[in-house]
DNA sequence: GCGCTTAATATGTCTATACATAATAGCCGT
DNA sequence: ACGGCTATTATGTATAGACATATTAAGCGC
């Protein structure tokens, strides 16, 4: 073991953990036994370090060291494009069609999932996308009327979904993923079968302070979600 | 602005992005002029940067310099536990029942997405994971039997996917999300009527020279994956 | 033994400097 | 104009040294 490359330490630590000369759990030497050993300055080490710990093989915590893992939990990174990417990176022509648009009163789990007042108002949107023409994705929105400038966009012509990650910033929020039977309504606006088994995103999202938007996506079937680890 | 820390620095030039001060596609002041406009040294704008790059919203290319991404797409890390992990962290007692394992040649599909020859042989493991005893996710496996020791492990004892993510070093894989209607068996094994919407998770994993395995999860109704961003 | 204060320690981060590397832009000969 | 070589340049990474911070472990009074 010897010249540098943090990627080299981080590959020599892999192995060693595999190899079960570490076993999970075990306490690590520290930053400066190892920086030592690979001859690398600590820095290099650290930074090795700290990406086998953003990819959930070692735990570290400050004193009490570095630890290898109980059971290691794998992080995937998922990509999230927005919807016109998505479609063109298939080669298709994206297109959609704004279905709805008022002012409504959120049901009760919107309503809590976002955590605003019961009762107060905000934006309902709905929008089909479309690939080469045919329905992709039955977007349902609700959005806080307060991120939308005064001459409010025209989400006829830039969906609300490309519109919000130009021109929205956000803080934190959550996604999940599910699969659920299509009810009849997006059934017909998908053109497919009611009780059709259909992917489910669901999306909140929050500035520091106030929320965003909820929204809910109903891809037509067929629809893969993908990543690479 | 002042005082420094690299997670300052990301702040200001998110907002800076955010307030389109940089618009997309522009490219934005080199390391060392934001290192001396911000007051810290060039590493620490480089940390910053390059968490930005990471989160997908800033594209860097050396000597080209640094841009303000077209199309933001969002990057959330998903985690992927061992089975019985999750159970536990619903607070329900993991369970399973080892259905099938033998040796087999695997269907076409399988075989061309492991890359193996077509006609060789690998094991077959099917696993039924049960949470509180009630069925929760259907396992169906094909594994390559070079990985396995030669004392071949207990899987009636071990789960093949505990055993695997603590036993076998890969490189790389991909996974896929879809939901599908539940086919015959897998209704049966899981206790639910056949074409129930069901999520379905398929991971291919291979080691730098050789195939691992492809595993196939069907989850019972009802699951959901979440993640934060 | 128990609770509080204090010292020790591993990781987290910053700095300044240096060299490596990739990719563009300019130069040059034909 | 064109193709290919070279210089330039922004990012990528390494290093040694320093200080910050979170936590644990030790020490102390009761």
């Amino acid at each position: 073991m010897k010249a540098g490359g943090w990627e080299e330490v981080r590959a020599e630590v892999l192995r060693r953990i595999r190899a079960r000369d570490w076993p999970p759990g075990a306490v690590i030497p520290g930053e400066e036994a190892l920086a030592v050993e690979f001859g690398v300055a600590r820095a290099t080490v650290n930074r090795a370090l700290r990406d086998l710990a953003g990819a959930g093989l070692l735990e570290r915590r400050r004193k009490a060291g570095t630890r290898v893992a109980l059971l290691p939990v794998r992080r995937a990174t998922l990509e999230i494009p927005v919807i016109r990417q998505e479609v063109e990176a298939r080669g298709q022509q994206h297109g959609f069609r704004l279905l709805a648009r008022r002012l409504d009163v959120p049901p009760v789990p919107v309503a809590s999932r976002l955590g605003c007042a019961p009762g107060a108002r905000m934006v309902y949107l709905e929008t089909l996308h479309l690939a080469d023409g045919r329905p992709f994705v039955h977007e349902l929105r609700w959005l806080n009327p307060g991120v939308l400038p005064d001459p409010a966009p025209d989400f006829a012509a830039v969906s609300v979904n490309e519109w919000l990650v130009t021109h929205v910033a956000y803080a934190t929020g959550d996604i999940t993923f599910a699969a659920e039977a299509a009810d009849a309504r997006e059934a017909e606006v998908l053109g497919i079968a009611a009780g059709a088994a259909v992917f489910v995103t669901e999306r909140t999202t929050f500035a520091t302070d106030a929320p965003i938007t909820f929204v809910r996506l109903v891809h037509a079937p067929g629809y893969r979600l993908q990543t690479m680890v």
